[in-house]
RNA sequence: GGGCGAUUAGCUCAGUUGGUUAGAGCACUACCUUGACAUGGUAGGGGUCGAAGGUUCGAGUCCUUUAUCGCCCA
């Protein structure tokens, strides 16, 4: 046994442990191994990305899934790797390049791109690094990048696939445009936002008329490009105009008004301008229509042409110039204030511009009704089971998936152009002349795909796919997908429906929803807010294994977790105790020889029955709770065992035994105290397995399992045959001590100080049990003595009090405070009787007795049988102390 | 506007098909450097379970209404 530091070091010990199991290819699934198939792919981080808290939470569930399934003996793989990031990625390195002066434009796509993949070997690691100190035992061999060769070849075969059957689309519709990113972002990736803006009310003149209409709107400067007025058909107060024209203010334009359902006469004035090419509404009322189309903005949000006397000016500089010459004008009615959810830039957070523009888009219904049925019959299960509200709900009303991105960095849209005979068509390999006329005068669409396209392809992609291969055979489907919320949509949503389409099967079996990592006063933890709690530094201030248990601790299933720096002291503290019991074993084990931990079975005392119990209890909660996704209560299971049971009691029955017992009594004894620890350390290997190596080996266990990696699991009870009435006997020695310590604690007696104590046990059987356990009781209330008689009464007022064992007293020098102790007695005594009444009532309520179930009526009426036993003892004992 | 979640001790949270006296960690109070551990031990204080109705023999738990906060969607 090698001899343990008086301080843990985690530093250098999960540094030593990671690079050892790394050495000994301990991540490394085969599918040449067969056996049960285990696996989880990782929701791939940015490329770009730094681990924040919602990482570390994400990837210490999966780390535990995985390791516990590799414990199990499953053929088990955890599949890492990056996203490209499209956008963030293309900023990131547009800034770069902005402080040498130059422009993504100024150098060209190719040399763009270069710098690019230059940025990404150079910094793209990063995240990948930082997941590595978390302990996450990921198939390294496996990584992969949404860029990769592989990955790129499963874009383009998808993209092809879907195009040729007619699920993807060009099409010209209003799109979510950043004006700073400057290209289209899907439905999902502008953010609503609740800003406070404002609702103008402007007037317009009818034509040929004296008076003029008010029309209500959130952006007048898209005014300039309004080609109707539109009222609801219903509306008797406007019936009147329909068909009639009217003349747009500054530029002077002639427009008609329409009747259009969409017009909600409750909202403004009932009257709404309708701006075809800026407001995904206003075009389809358009289409309804036969209106036309007036874009008044450029890509980067400056009015254009069209904007008459703003054009060249900033989209918000000209709602403001533009209100004040209506202003001038006389045409504005009012100005209020009004609440409304603004479309962000998920990326930048620059105001979101509906644009009309031509993108390509992914027929989506089609794709979703098998994505529906799988999760509708159970195949996929969401957990918490709520999610599935969420889901289904997306899926039943989804629309077409943007797809086409107009940057550089990502997946060049494989479809190409013939300009002399205008064929258009999609194709995996660079194509040098048309198919169809044989002209070399073709071009490659210049626009890129969505991350997310590529993104959603990750189970099966990272086998491979589209070649055939042994280990998409074996690991697809994957089995447990742990995310949060917010990709729901944008990722898990579109794996389930690229699967089936794909795979002709489900990608995961579960979907595992975890909560949101908010600070401690519930808000999210954001760079701007400074408010961010770094992983890093709480694994330097503690530990990794610190880190990871107190997040699974503290995360109740699928809830937000509220943290801060001084939670991390509940895994640190629980590590510090791990790490003193196992110093103390070793302090004991002189000698021993920790191959050998057969124990007699039939020669185990109360107290070794009772911890062996207690272990069974602990595996069958760690099992049952991760079945469920319970990490907190696996934890807490954990925890409560060994803290509790583990050192509090069994630590403290055994001193004696190792101070003073016979080389038998103390070998046994260190049987079953190694037995217990080396399983603890097997079941919290996967929270925390840093610390369980070093202690692995560090207590002599891998003698024939080098690493606790790959140890045996516990599955279920690990001794049998265990008394349960002699578990119970045990409980109530506890209950004994405590009973016996308050009294110590009452008279202040000091530590060292011994007492004599007297208990007249309940019962005779308690009376042999207590006899022959004397001195580990005497032990744990450092008695001097300890008199046991089932017919004891005290001469003279002795302290006392009732505990599950039977009655104990304790005789001390000097005076004893009668009045208190007469005074404690009867509010217990109160307490009982208050028990009681309520006991009482309701086994004097007939419906009661009729109506409830019998084994619940059984048990008030032991209750009662109880609590009048306990009430006659205080009674006496009372009496006792007056006379 | 629609959907979802939360509301339990000073704080952060458990509490599973309704059934003993509602639990934990942190914080707090008192005592304790003892032979694993002060990142600790022993003992203790602290809760009308957001509110109001209802169902039931019985409600923190189920139903209705309502308040407050948060998230998602429009």
């Amino acid at each position: 046994m090698a001899e343990l530091s008086k301080t843990y070091e985690p530093k250098q010990v999960e540094e030593k442990w990671y690079r050892k199991w790394m050495e000994d290819g301990l991540f490394h699934g085969d599918s040449a191994r067969g056996g049960e198939p285990y696996c989880i792919v990782i929701p791939p981080p940015n490329v770009t990305g730094i681990l924040h808290m919602g990482h570390a939470l994400n990837n210490c569930i999966q780390d535990a899934l995985t390791r516990v399934a590799r414990m199990q003996g499953k053929n088990t793989v955890w599949v890492p790797g990056t996203d490209h990031a499209g956008i963030a990625t293309q900023n990131v390195v547009e800034r770069a390049i902005k402080k040498e002066g130059l422009t993504r434009d100024d150098l060209g796509r190719e040399k763009f791109l270069e710098r690019v993949w230059e940025w990404k070997e150079q910094y793209g690691g990063t995240i990948i690094n930082q997941l590595k100190k978390l302990g996450s035992s990921c198939d390294w061999e496996r990584e992969r990048f949404t860029m990769d060769e592989g990955l790129s070849d499963a874009v383009l075969e998808i993209f092809c696939r879907l195009y040729d059957k007619g699920l993807i689309y060009r099409g010209h519709y209003i799109i979510n445009w950043c004006p700073r990113c400057q290209t289209a972002l899907a439905d999902e990736e502008s953010e609503h936002i609740e800003v406070e803006g404002a609702l103008y009310h402007l007037r317009y003149a009818v034509k040929g008329e004296k008076h003029k209409l008010v029309v209500a709107t959130t952006r007048p400067e898209t005014m300039l490009g309004d080609t109707a007025v539109a009222v609801n058909p219903r509306d008797e107060r406007y019936k009147h105009l329909v068909g009639k024209t009217v003349v747009l203010p500054i530029v002077n334009r002639e427009i008609p008004i329409v009747a259009d359902d969409y017009v909600d006469p409750e909202f403004g004035t009932g009257l709404v301008k309708v701006t075809p090419a800026h407001d995904p509404n206003d075009f389809e009322m358009g289409l309804r229509h036969g209106l036309s189309q007036i874009n008044v903005m450029t890509d980067t949000g400056i009015m254009n042409e069209h904007a008459g006397p703003y054009a060249g000016m900033d989209r918000f500089e000209c709602r403001k110039q533009l209100m004040e010459d209506l202003k001038a004008g006389g045409l504005v009615e009012k100005v209020d204030k009004h609440m409304h959810a603004v479309g962000h830039c998920y990326r930048c957070d620059t105001v979101v511009e509906p644009r009309l523009s031509p993108q390509w888009f992914v027929k989506m219904k089609p794709l979703a009704r098998p994505a529906i049925e799988a999760v509708n019959d159970g195949r996929i299960k969401f957990v918490p089971e709520r999610w599935n509200n969420t889901y289904m709900n997306w899926m039943e009303n989804i629309r077409d998936w943007c797809i086409s991105r107009q940057i550089w960095w990502g997946h060049r849209i494989p479809v190409f152009y013939c300009d002399a005979c205008n064929h258009e068509w999609a194709s995996k390999a660079a194509p040098a002349a048309c198919p169809e006329c044989g002209s070399a005068d073709i071009r490659q669409d210049e626009d890129v795909l969505d991350t997310w396209f590529s993104s959603w392809l990750w189970p099966f992609s990272v086998f491979g796919w589209p070649q055939e291969n042994n280990d998409l055979e074996f690991y697809y489907p994957t089995r447990t997908l742990v995310t949060a919320s917010e990709i729901i949509f944008f990722w898990v949503a579109r794996m389930i429906m690229s699967g089936m389409e794909v795979m002709g099967d489900i990608p995961f079996d579960t979907v595992y929803i975890h909560g949101t990592v908010r600070d401690d006063q519930g808000r999210k933890m954001s760079k701007s807010l400074g408010n961010s709690i770094d992983p890093l530094d709480i694994i330097e201030k503690y530990s990794s294994d610190a880190l990871r248990f107190s997040l699974l601790m503290l995360t109740a299933t699928g809830q937000d977790v509220y943290i801060s720096d001084e939670k991390f002291e509940l895994g640190r503290n629980f590590g510090t105790k791990i790490w003193n019991a196992a110093r103390f074993m070793e302090m004991h084990s002189v000698g021993f020889d920790v191959k050998d931990l057969a124990f007699d079975k039939a020669n185990l005392t109360p107290d070794d029955q009772h911890l062996l119990a207690k272990l069974n209890e602990a595996i069958a909660s760690v099992n049952d709770n991760l079945s469920r996704y319970r990490f907190n209560d696996a934890t807490l299971a954990l925890y409560d065992f060994f803290w509790h049971s583990y050192c509090d009691w069994y630590l403290e029955y055994a001193k004696p035994v190792l101070y003073k017992g016979s080389p038998e009594q103390k070998r046994h004894t260190l049987q079953v105290m190694h037995f217990a620890f080396s399983s603890a350390m097997r079941l919290l290997h996967p929270f925390m397995p840093f610390q369980t190596e070093e202690l692995w080996h560090g207590m002599g266990y891998n003698h024939d399992c080098e690493s606790i990696m790959v140890a045996p699991w516990p599955e279920q009870a690990v001794v049998s045959g265990i008394d349960p009435s002699i578990v119970k006997y045990v409980d109530g020695k506890h209950d004994l001590v405590r009973v016996g310590r308050i009294l110590r604690a009452e008279y202040n007696l000091a530590f060292k100080q011994e007492a004599t104590f007297h208990v007249r046990p309940a019962t005779d059987e308690y009376a042999g049990q207590i006899e022959a356990d004397g001195e580990s009781i005497m032990a744990a209330l450092k008695a001097d003595r300890l008199g046991v008689d089932v017919n004891f009464s005290p001469k003279g007022a002795m302290p006392s009090g009732i505990s599950a064992l039977g009655t104990i007293y304790m005789s001390i020098e000097g005076l004893v405070d009668v009045e208190a102790e007469i005074k404690k007695l009867s509010a217990e005594l109160d307490e009982v009787n208050g028990h009681l009444a309520n006991v009482k009532k309701k086994l004097e309520n007939p419906s009661f007795v009729n109506k409830a179930p019998r084994e619940v009526v059984a048990l008030q009426e032991k209750r009662q049988e109880e609590l009048v036993e306990k009430g006659e003892k205080l009674r006496k004992m009372i009496e006792t102390l007056r006379s």
